[in-house]
DNA sequence: TAGTGGTCTAGACCACTGA
DNA sequence: CAGTGGTCTAGACCACTAC
C-alpha cells in the first residue's frame, strides 16, 4: 500500500495533537519526511500545505514549518441561498414582496457602494416564510448600471436573490453578521416585539464593473449561524 | 515562461465571469485543457481542484466539470484571540477575573457536554478591555477530567482562552453566532442598557477523550464580524 | 464499462528569505 | 548564500460513477 497524502497529514495531525509535536517546534524538513514515509516529496508537500491551510502549521521558505503555538483557526460558513436554506428543512417556502422601486441613490448608499451622484438605483425588499411563519426579511438595493437586466425584472414571485444568482455567475463579497435591535417596521414583519435582538447578515458585491448590490439579511428572533471545524 | 496553476486558474475564472462558461457549462476535462494551455496535467488539475474547493465548479468522476449554477460561496472567518484581536486595532489589551470557582455540573451544561452526573466543572467569568473600554464578557466551564491542569490555573491575570491554547494544541470545535438580549448583568459589564442587542459567539470543543470547553463570548455593543471572499 | 478526476512518483528548476 | 518550500513535468495507476 502507498502511502497517501492524507495519511501523512493524519500522521502530523496525530503527533501535534499527542504533543509529539508542541507547538511552535519545527517539523523536519520535505525531503526528510518524503524520506521517513517512503514516498515521494510532492506527497509530503500536499499533506503539509492542506495543514498550513488549516491554519495548524505555519510554512515560510528557508525557516521551514512550524506548528502554530495559536492555531488560526477559522470557521467556514455556507452562505445559503433563502429558498434552499427552508427547504432543507423540510419547511414550506414562501415569498412575497413588500416593495420595488426605481429611486436616487440615498447619500449613505452612494457612499458605501462608491457610485456617483445622481444616479439611480432598483430598492427591493421582500420577506421569505417558512410554513408560513416570517422567516427572513430582505432589503436589497441593486445597481443597474452594472446589471442592466434589473430594470426588467418584476421580483413579483421570486425575490432578487435567485434572480441574481442566474444573472451574476459570481463576484466577489464582503459579508458581515452583527445583531441588531427591531425597529417598529422590522417588528411588524418578523411578528416580533420592537426592540427585538435579531441577527442580520449583510452583504455588498463587486464585479470588475463595479458594485453589483447590497443586501441586509435581517432573521427572525432566535436564529443562529453554525459551523464546526 | 510557463504557465502556473494560477495562470490557468485565472483564465477559467475569467471565462466564468466573462459569461464564456455560463452556470451549468461543463469544463473540457483535464487532459484537453492541458493540451490547450500548453501544461501539465497536473497543472490543471490544481488550478480546478482550487475552483472546486472555493464553490466555483463542482467535480465528479466520470461526469466531468461543471460551473455552479448556485455557488456555494463560503465565508471563511478567523477566529481571534481576544488580546490579539484588541491589540491588531493598535488598543491597549486589559483582562479581569469576575469569577472562577468548581462546581457542580448544572444539568443544562451537562445535555450540552455529554457529562456524566455529578461530575465537577471549572467556571470562569471574565472580562476583556479595549482602551479601558468593556470589549468582550466571557462566560466559560472547563472540563477538568479533559484538561486536570485548569484545576492549577489561577485566571488572576490571564484568561482562560489564553491558557487553553498553550495547553491544548487543537480541537475540533461547533461554533455558533447570535443575537441576544442584554440582561441585566452583561449590561453592567459591557456598559450597556438591559435588552440592547448584542452579539453573541458561542464555542464547544472537544479532543477525542471529551468535551473541554464551552464558552459564550458576548461582544459589545455594535461588534460585527467581517469577511471578505 | 469507458471516461473522468484523484493521486503518486522521480526529477527538476526556481523563488524567497533567514542565518 | 544556502536551505527551504513552491511549482512544473511526464508518466502511471487507480477509484469512482454516469451512461
Amino acid at each position: 500500500m502507498t502511502v497517501t497524502f492524507k495519511d501523512v497529514k493524519a500522521d502530523l495531525l496525530d503527533q501535534i495533537a499527542q504533543g509529539v509535536m508542541p507547538p511552535g517546534s519545527l517539523l523536519p524538513n520535505e525531503t526528510d519526511l518524503a524520506a521517513r514515509y517512503g514516498c515521494a516529496r510532492a506527497t509530503v508537500n500536499r499533506a503539509m500545505r492542506e495543514l498550513a491551510e488549516e491554519g495548524i502549521v505555519e510554512r515560510k521558505r528557508k525557516a521551514g514549518t512550524r506548528v502554530r503555538s495559536a492555531p488560526i483557526r477559522q470557521a467556514r460558513f455556507a452562505i445559503p441561498v433563502v429558498r434552499e436554506e427552508i427547504e432543507a428543512q423540510g419547511a414550506d417556502y414562501r415569498y412575497s414582496l413588500i416593495q420595488h422601486r426605481k429611486q436616487d441613490v440615498p447619500d449613505w448608499l452612494r457612499a458605501r457602494l462608491s457610485l456617483r451622484r445622481g444616479q439611480k438605483i432598483v430598492h427591493v425588499v421582500c420577506m421569505h416564510w417558512a410554513d408560513g411563519v416570517p422567516y427572513q426579511h430582505e432589503d436589497r438595493w441593486i445597481n443597474p448600471e452594472v446589471v442592466p437586466g434589473v430594470l426588467r425584472a418584476s421580483f413579483a414571485t421570486s425575490g432578487p436573490n435567485e434572480w441574481l444568482l442566474a444573472e451574476v455567475p459570481f463576484s466577489n463579497a464582503e459579508i458581515s453578521f452583527m445583531a441588531i435591535e427591531a425597529d417598529q417596521d422590522l417588528a411588524d414583519h418578523l411578528d416580533c416585539a420592537p426592540g427585538t435582538a435579531l441577527f442580520r447578515t449583510e452583504r455588498t458585491t463587486w464585479l470588475p464593473d463595479g458594485p453589483i448590490t447590497l443586501v441586509r439579511l435581517t432573521h427572525r428572533q432566535g436564529h443562529r449561524i453554525t459551523t464546526r471545524y
